[in-house]
DNA sequence: TATTGTTATACTCTATAACTATA
DNA sequence: TATAGTTATAGAGTATAACAATA
């Protein structure tokens, strides 16, 4: 009840408008558009995501995992990779010998700060059919909608039940 | 040259502010609010987006594929899904008799109708962290996005060269 | 017993190439 | 010969479960 707008936009078809169609088209572009600046993070996009967060605050692999969204496992692959790359290495925590905290290397960081200004750049190929203020209303909005989607966790949307 | 911020935002992680992560996260929080709705959908929002393009437009596979950004033999697995949930149909195009153009079916459009509108509430709770006006606007940034990112083909980006 | 991380297995998705039929 | 569509095979990516070490 109350949604913005009537079902069917007769007519033609509104794919141009269509969200879904929109955010995957997007997603593509992103990659693409990122590709050569991450050809040599391992895992790409992903590897890169880590050593993003890996750099400000040292965190265990499930805490990763978790902000991430990816599973532990995937994650001891994903570290494994980014080890041997050098970027960050392994240690135990002496507190809970169980875990082992990620930390980026020097040369870890000073990369991220070399592929933070590439990607930057790509992002702003992508973004070019809009004008400067609209792209950076675009990248808030994106940001507070994924931020919220975060903290909302998606509670209504019932996803594991469903998995027959 | 010209980039619009400095490339570190010294002091702790700008992780929040990350466009790769939090375009990630928006991805994988909108498979999974629209997931109950496109639960009897074959393959999903890929079915969804094939028909819609497919109510207004009849078009051959290859047109099809193109537009969807897939490869052409995974959209005849997709058609092959649809065609038997009786959403579409295959008709031999008497133009051209290679070609099979996809017709959607009485009940492939009603079953359309009534996804967008679910797809449409969906899509509201996700972008629940932004009022009503932000919520449009960010439609709208995101459709010019990919639109221009669509018609640009991304030509900046080599990602075959790089394929090793 | 519960938790962190690792390993092994299986499953899904996608890409590549070979094939049929039409042009 | 070139194109539309199909089929088969292989590869990457992901999820599940079982395991080892520590709490």
């Amino acid at each position: 009840m109350s949604t913005e707008t009537p079902a069917t936009p007769v007519g033609g078809v509104d794919v141009a408008g269509d969200f879904c169609l929109s955010l995957l088209v997007l997603m593509r572009a992103y990659r693409t558009v990122v590709a050569s600046a991450l050809d040599d993070v391992p895992q790409g996009a992903r590897g890169y995501q880590t050593l993003a967060v890996v750099r400000g605050d040292q965190q265990n692999q499930l805490a990763l995992a978790t902000y991430l969204g990816i599973d532990r496992t995937v994650t001891t692959y994903l570290i494994d990779d980014l080890v041997t790359a050098g970027f960050v290495e392994r240690r135990l925590n002496p507190a809970d010998r169980r875990q082992r905290k990620i930390v980026a290397t020097t040369r870890g960081v000073n990369t991220l700060q070399d592929l933070q200004r590439q990607v930057r750049g790509a992002e702003v190929r992508l973004l070019e059919a809009l004008g400067e203020n609209e792209r950076q209303s675009f990248r808030t909005l994106l940001s507070r909608v994924a931020c919220g989607v975060r903290n909302v966790d998606l509670a209504a949307a019932p996803s594991r039940d469903r998995h027959t």
